[in-house]
Formats: structure tokens, C-alpha cells, sequence
DNA sequence: GTATGTTTCCTAAAAGCTTTAGGCAGTGTA
DNA sequence: TACACTGCCTAAAGCTTTTAGGAAACATAC
């Protein structure tokens, strides 16, 4: 019997892509090992089970995500570095359905420290070295850009914008002057 | 053998505790009837199945959020408006985990135009009211504002902003303060 | 090239969840 | 009281998860 090659990061590779295709919600530890034409207890050897496999997925996505970012940030700044980011994680999330739900998933306080969520942290900020906000306001700022892009990037996915005009495409680059003026005029603490 | 009394609403009231006691993705069937005291085939005759359980679950707790933002509402605007709005939002997210992870199901397109998301559009816009922002921009004005607040919950939710100084409570004023500046001074289209 | 040890995948099995089908007992109505 | 109806039941099939232990493939040492 040959070997199908089973490692824990292929195994996540898999399973994004699995997600990608019927959803993050059918990835489990079964349908893994039917698409690998392997039996399921042998996934067991390389993964706990199938929440280490979901996190496994998550944690792979926030690399990802973070990479692409990182590279459409490369050489810009202000708000084409802004519209940048922004449509970058969009399109990740368009593009990749059931990656982009896995990062939803709650991790639990140690695997969120070793993820790449720092990084994404560090990506946001760098945003705001084209614009004027004061360092002790940083992390409220990278807060809010965080949240707006990713917000509306959720509620885009889970059909919040789909039952009321305008498309959400039309509202996005509004969305994003709203946000570029917002750092541009970042207002004192009262 | 007497009757548990079991309809749909009471089994999703009923799934929204439990959800909220042992986290939404334990709530099943089988739980469920457990709670009831009720055999699991019992549960079929009021819910087409756990998909549909979920479903309602999500349902119920739009409802429930959305009641409470009317209420939030009700006799405030401008800053006041907008920090009822957003801080009764969150509040719901931290003392009702379950339900508020429920919220984020992905709906179908049909049950989603039957949910209280209309309820929600409506009174995000009616903080505009306070604002000074022109009639076409409300669109984008609600998106973002429904975004930012949803996203930043959401990602204190799942353990975002846990792992870096400084601490989510103390950005969560400066991010409302920034949200009220914007909508104060919301750009014009270029 | 053979012996040894380790890894990889296997079979087997227990346990739980989901869902359908059909039956009997409470409950309300003529 | 007879009736139908509803609500919960038992039974059963099929799936997923997970653990335990075995055998074949692979790597390494002699």
C-alpha cells in the first residue's frame, strides 16, 4: 500500500481548499481522508482531530492573508495604500469563501498569540505612517480600520448587504474616502 | 407520559441559552432534547433539523438585538445616539456569546430578506438623523458605521485584540469618538 | 544486503449525532 | 362518548469522531 504523503500542513492545504469549495462548515476529518483516498483514523496520526484540522485551516489563512497584504502595501502609502489593504482582504474573502470563514473561527488565547495575527496588527498599522495620527492614537485607529474593513468584508459574506440597494460594490469606494478622510483628519481626544 | 410543551419558538429560545452556556456550535439536536427531556425524533416534529434549529437561533437573536437598539435609541441623537447604538450592540456580543455567534451564520438569501436585518439597516440610519450627512451618502454612511461597530465587536469576539496592549475597553471610547468625528465632517464624493 | 527501528497507514470497534418511519397515548372537538 | 389530531415515543440506518493495536513501507546502521 503506498503512502499518500500525509503531513499536518498539507493536510491544512487540503482542507482550505475543501473549505473553499463546499464550505468551511463540511471540512471535516472524514471528507479529508475520502479526498486523500485514505482511511480516517489515519489522519489521526498528524492531526488531533478534526478542530486541531479547522484550526489548523484558520492559522494557514491568516499566513496567507498576511502575505498578500504585506505585498500590496509594498511601495505604497496613504490612500492608495489604504485601497490597497482594503481590496486586498476583500478579494481574499471573495475569492476565498471558505478560508475567509475559517478565520472567523474563535481561537483560544495561546493559538491567537501564535498566529499571524500580529502581523496583520503590524500590516494595518503601517497604513498610518501616510497619515498624520498621533502615536498614542495608533492603536485605536488600527482598532477601527481593522474592524471597518473586516466588518463590512463579513457582513458583505454572510448576505447582510445583498437584500438592500445599492450593491455593496458601490458603496465600497465610498466606504473607503470615508475612511481615508477619517485619517486625515483623525480628531483630538476630547 | 405528559407533554413537554415543545414549538418552535420556545425550542429556539431554548437553543439560544444553551448556546449561550456552552457555545453555539454545541447546540444540536440531541442537546437540545436533552435539556427538554424529550427523545431526539421528538424534535422533528417542530424543526425540519439541526440546520434549521441554528437558523432560528440566528433569527431570534436579530430580533432580540434588534429590539434592544430600538430601545437604545429611542429619545437620543447625534454622539448620545451613536454610543447607545454601539455600546448595547457590544454589550449584547459579551453577556450573549452564543446568540451573538449565531448572528454571524451565513443565511440564505430568502431567510435573510425575512429577518430583522432590515430592522437593523433602519436604525443605523436613523443615527444619520443627528449628522449632518448629505441624503445619497447614507447608504455608505450606514454600511460603514454597521461595519466598524460589527467588526470590532466581532473581532474582540474571537480574540483580536487580546493578545496586544493596549486593552480593548480603552480603544473602544477613542473608536466612537473617530466614528462620531466622521460622521460630523463625512466627505464629499470626489 | 540484511537487520533494526520508526513512521505511515490500516482494520476494528465504541460511542454519539442526524434523520426517517411508523405507533400509541394525550388532547380537544362533535 | 367517539373521533380525529397532535405530540412524543421506539426502532433503525447511516454518518462522523476518536482510540487501540497491527502490518507494511521506509530509513538507517552495520
Amino acid at each position: 500500500m503506498a503512502r499518500a504523503g500525509l503531513t499536518p500542513h498539507r493536510l491544512a492545504l487540503a482542507g482550505a481548499d475543501l473549505a473553499d469549495e463546499v464550505g468551511f462548515e463540511q471540512v471535516t476529518a472524514s471528507a479529508l481522508a475520502r479526498r486523500f483516498g485514505v482511511k480516517v483514523a489515519s489522519l489521526y496520526s498528524h492531526v488531533r482531530g478534526t478542530q486541531d484540522l479547522r484550526t489548523r485551516i484558520a492559522l494557514l489563512a491568516l499566513e496567507e492573508l498576511a502575505d498578500l497584504l504585506a505585498a500590496a502595501l509594498a511601495g505604497r502609502s496613504g490612500a492608495a495604500a489604504l485601497a490597497a489593504y482594503a481590496n486586498t482582504y476583500r478579494d481574499y474573502a471573495r475569492t476565498h469563501p471558505g478560508r475567509w470563514a475559517a478565520m472567523q473561527l474563535r481561537l483560544d488565547a495561546d493559538t491567537a498569540a501564535a498566529s499571524a495575527g500580529r502581523r496583520h496588527v503590524e500590516l494595518t498599522r503601517a497604513i498610518l505612517r501616510g497619515y498624520d495620527v498621533a502615536e498614542a492614537d495608533h492603536p485605536a485607529a488600527v482598532r477601527l480600520l481593522g474592524s471597518a474593513v473586516h466588518g463590512y468584508v463579513e457582513l458583505e459574506a454572510s448576505g447582510g448587504f445583498s437584500h438592500s440597494a445599492p450593491d455593496s460594490q458601490e458603496t465600497w469606494p465610498r466606504v473607503l474616502d470615508a475612511l481615508d478622510a477619517l485619517l486625515r483628519h483623525w480628531p483630538e481626544p476630547r
